[in-house]
DNA sequence: ATAGTAATGGTAACGCATTATCAGTAGGGG
DNA sequence: CCCCTACTGATAATGCGTTACCATTACTAT
């Protein structure tokens, strides 16, 4: 049977109080906080659990591997920040978009993403004072990018 | 000094010609009907320079690798077709999103990707009797999905 | 407590898109 | 027509996200 280890809800943790979307490698980092000593492995496991019960969905982005995130927002959209990378959920939609698509296509589904710049990363100077931001991944100039694989 | 080669022309026109953004796999298999023995290795490089020079333009959608088209198209989306996987220009915007984004964040752009039947899969099963819209990819009920992976 | 076994963590292995390598080919200036 | 060298094609190598493996750990029913 299922058993409940400090590791799953450390990651379950991590996540409902991310109240984002993140990527595995921001799992394990955030829930390692909890689980000083928690690895990769675990949290690409439990991520998959946890997506096939019905606890976790998975997001895609443009040119980015998949993050994840609580299930329960039903229809949003997401914000990618340019600073630092981050992604955000969007509570607003632009609505019916079924007329946009050529003639003879239908539409059922769309997916919008956002770009610019998160509200920590508007004004980056005087932020960094507190530490929390700042730990969490912006005002790094990272210039690594993301890719995907297949499973 | 830079060369006109025949490989170099016939991706350039196999991307003019589609009208859509293609992965390097559907350049190369349109690009060998002009020069059958074309190897995947010269798409790459062609399609990296084509960039460079700026020529193509990437086009990156949730899930997918990047896709190549041709400049020149300014401010558009994209659609995806759920049966044959394919992309579409579409060339139309719901218009200015800033006040979609949460209390502090700046929107500086969007992405926009509509899903659901291409005009060739609305109605699959006359359509076959036209071998070109088959070999293009529709009505192949694949199962394997992309990934990325850095440069 | 104890046993049984699901879960963990470290790391090797994998899958796959992309790039490097290199010997052979072919534009194009002279 | 010739030579120089950019380009090509086949394939090995790379990079990286993800998964498999396996010895060890730690939940939980009894």
């Amino acid at each position: 049977m299922e058993r409940n280890t400090r590791q799953r809800s450390a990651i379950r943790d991590a996540i409902a109080l991310a109240d984002r979307p993140l990527l595995p490698q921001e799992v394990l980092e955030a829930a390692q906080h909890e689980v000083p000593g928690l690895g990769i492995a675990t949290v690409y496991r439990n991520l998959k659990v946890l997506v096939e019960e019905g606890e976790l969905q998975v997001v895609n982005l443009p040119g980015e591997n998949p993050h994840f995130e609580l299930v329960g927002h039903q229809h949003h959209h997401h914000f990618q920040c340019r600073q630092c990378q981050r992604v955000f959920d969007v509570h607003a939609c632009p609505g019916d978009l079924r007329r946009m698509a050529p003639q003879g296509f239908t539409v059922e589904d769309h997916d919008l993403t956002l770009y610019g710049r998160c509200k920590d990363c508007v004004a980056p100077e005087d932020k960094c004072t507190t530490s929390e931001a700042c730990d969490l991944g912006n005002h790094k100039h990272t210039t690594a990018h993301t890719r995907r694989h297949r499973s």
